[in-house]
DNA sequence: CGTATGACGTGCA
DNA sequence: GTGCACGCCATAC
């Protein structure tokens, strides 16, 4: 289990409608400092089964997205969370 | 193996 | 409240 396994786990278990951030998903993954390697793992990662468009910033951002944040936005939208 | 990069977070101006 | 700069970890090249 690497920190890229825990991390897409951690990730998988964001019930949907919810939103975690990233420092969270590094807090779970036993490195609450990897926060920087969370959303680069994620970048790399295109694993369908990890929906890490479910992963915001911390202060309430969406942050980025590799198929854009505009796509990112509209699929949290489609889950029911109203960005505030 | 070493260097550079990145979907971040916090602090200070 | 907003903007800029620094620090940090893991991965990719």
């Amino acid at each position: 289990m690497d920190f890229a396994d825990w991390v897409r786990s951690a990730v998988a278990a964001i019930p949907k409608g919810s939103t975690r951030s990233y420092k969270y998903i590094a807090r779970a993954a036993g490195s609450p400092r990897a926060y920087r390697a969370v959303g680069n793992i994620l970048n790399k990662n295109r694993d369908p089964n990890v929906p890490c468009h479910r992963v915001i910033k911390s202060d309430g951002s969406l942050g980025g997205y590799y198929y854009g944040s505009r796509a990112k936005a509209r699929k949290l939208k489609e889950e029911g969370y109203v960005s505030r």
